[in-house]
DNA sequence: GTCTCAAAGGATAGTTTTTGTCCGATTTAT
DNA sequence: ATAAATCGGACAAAAACTATCCTTTGAGAC
């Protein structure tokens, strides 16, 4: 029961990009920079928000990203699914169900339940309301060791 | 963003005793075969559940487990938890904390309340409560392919 | 006491998921 | 053309999950 670092990178590289103007391109490397995100993996995640429509990008010299929709329009349940798939804890109701009966099992109604109630969180949630509060801007998430990340990158 | 086999095993097969005489003795080879889990994953989930003072077991010939409590005083929560360790989505607010700061991050809240949120339901249901539906019971929960078990066990 | 049955507990193996890296291809500005 | 930047796929390392096996321990039956 974990929320992906590749979810929490997301969440965070897209926060970066709703701090600056509304259109500017923003290039891959400062954002993995400035919230101390791998490069290459923010990199992956980008691709996957760029897939879902969330951000768009530009290529080439003086390309980059930017979002694709104003802040208050961008849910976090949105940005998890597009990077983790969709929240599913039912293992019964997927394509491929790996626990056939799906009719009469006790937990499912429960998981479903469990499943609505986070998600009712998630969706609540753009990312302007995660900007509004007294949060000190650019002090945001710390990873543990950065000396790598300072080195390497 | 997965409850887990294991955790999903237990219920069920905590689900398979409380469904017995309220004393009753029962091998984890019933429950194994009845509720098609496999024998040696279950007595180690089982494990869990007699540390956590969920059930009881009796060793030696004509041993067995059975539920240390009303199934009206176990809560989902309390097995998941037994099973799976505590659901925490903030890797921030661990032991041993992957990702310092703590202090600012706007995603902590968010996460929190998901959480809340989501323990609340397993929280207040018990297997009481899992046990009343129209289920059929013994009709419960089947895997993909039980025909492996059905020869090894 | 000893034999058998069943859980306890630890070690270990196999699989899947997550986390991350690398590199060539593609697109764009200069 | 050249340099800059994303795209896309392949790949590698690490962690988590799923599962099995085996030895030990405790309890009852004889
Ligand atoms: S156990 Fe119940 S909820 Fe879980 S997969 Fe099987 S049917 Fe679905
Ligand atoms: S990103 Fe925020 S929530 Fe996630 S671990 Fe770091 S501080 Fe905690």
């Amino acid at each position: 029961m974990q929320i992906t670092r590749a979810g929490e990178y997301g969440v965070l590289g897209l926060l970066n990009l709703a701090r600056r103007a509304p259109a500017e391109l923003v290039m891959i490397d400062d954002v993995s920079r400035q919230e101390a995100i791998p490069k290459s993996f923010l990199a992956k995640i980008f691709q996957s928000l760029v897939k879902a429509g969330i951000i768009k990008s530009t290529r080439g010299s003086g390309g980059g990203f930017a979002l694709a929709k104003a802040p208050e329009q961008i849910s976090v349940l949105q940005v998890i699914e597009a990077i983790e798939g969709k929240i599913a804890f039912q293992r019964c109701q997927q394509e491929e169900p790996d626990c056939e009966h799906v009719g009469g099992c006790a937990l499912c109604s429960l998981l479903g339940e469990a499943q609505d109630s986070l998600k009712e969180v998630f969706s609540k949630t753009t990312l302007a309301d995660l900007l509004k509060p007294k949060t000190a801007p650019g002090q945001n998430h710390r990873r543990g060791n950065l000396q790598k990340l300072a080195e390497t990158n």
